[in-house]
DNA sequence: TTTTCAAAGGAAAAATATTTTCCTCAGGTT
DNA sequence: AACCTGAGGAAAATATTTTTCCTTTGAAAA
């Protein structure tokens, strides 16, 4: 049995969610792939469940996001991406092929806020052109 | 004749676009708002414009965002939002009402990109929250 | 093991969101 | 004033996402 399927059942056991085969194996695509959009997920699971529901990636994914072992990614010119929650990080979005890449994020960021503003988190996206599209 | 309409005026001439009074008064709308999604848009246009058009309001944003005289602005838990064009500047996102202000953008930033990887400009946004929801 | 049952999957419908079509109208030019 | 192309409005078409409804299944209890 797949070491890395364990895993991903457990992760979801751990929050309250039944592991089924489909959530398992959207977990590993999103493995794979790193950072992959509802349609990319769909596409790529119907080799494994040829008649899996396109409601059912929809179902999972905003139920996994819910349970917080997914995150939404909000990409310019590009449909909202999906990866598994880890470390905090930073993107780097390829605006020639659109491909995201995880970067390590900036030491510190100085930012001048106004008075009266609270911040609580930082998110930081760079757009340019990835080593494979130069 | 408010001036403000001519600088709209003139600015979607510049941009080889015809100047309308919907057009006109949707600039209208985003420079008083700041940062606007098509339902508030929408909304706020009806009550000068009884009868326009949602469609014409998506026509429109997508035109000026093609001449590049608005922008397009990728919120989380939100449906996007608009702005016309200014300045480069950093977004403060309160997590409490939604609302996004402009801020300055930070002064460097220093991101340790891996080999190959050629970038063109960062974005930074700060999620927090903001006087009016302390 | 079998039984049990709430949660999850699939198919289809419904609800939303966005774009396109088609025809009329109006902004900007001659 | 006349002309022409782009823009507006209404409705239809698409696209996207969620919900419904019924069947199936994961996982716990017996
Ligand atoms: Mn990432
Ligand atoms: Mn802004
Ligand atoms: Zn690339
Ligand atoms: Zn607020």
């Amino acid at each position: 049995m797949e070491t890395r399927y364990m895993e991903y059942a457990n992760l979801l056991k751990q929050k309250e969610l039944k592991s089924t085969p489909q959530r398992v194996a959207m977990l590993g695509i999103l493995d794979r792939k790193g950072h992959a959009d509802i349609d990319y997920i769909y596409n790529e699971i119907k080799k494994d469940f040829v008649s899996i529901s396109l409601a059912t990636v929809y179902k999972n994914v905003n139920t996994m996001l819910g349970a917080g072992i997914i995150q939404e990614i909000k990409v310019p010119y590009q449909k909202s991406k999906f990866e598994i929650t880890k470390h905090k990080h930073s993107h780097f979005v390829c605006e020639k092929c659109g491909e995201v890449y995880d970067i390590q994020e900036p030491k510190k960021l100085d930012v001048e806020l106004p008075e009266g503003f609270e911040p609580k988190e930082a998110s930081v996206m760079i757009m340019g052109v990835c080593p494979s599209c130069k």
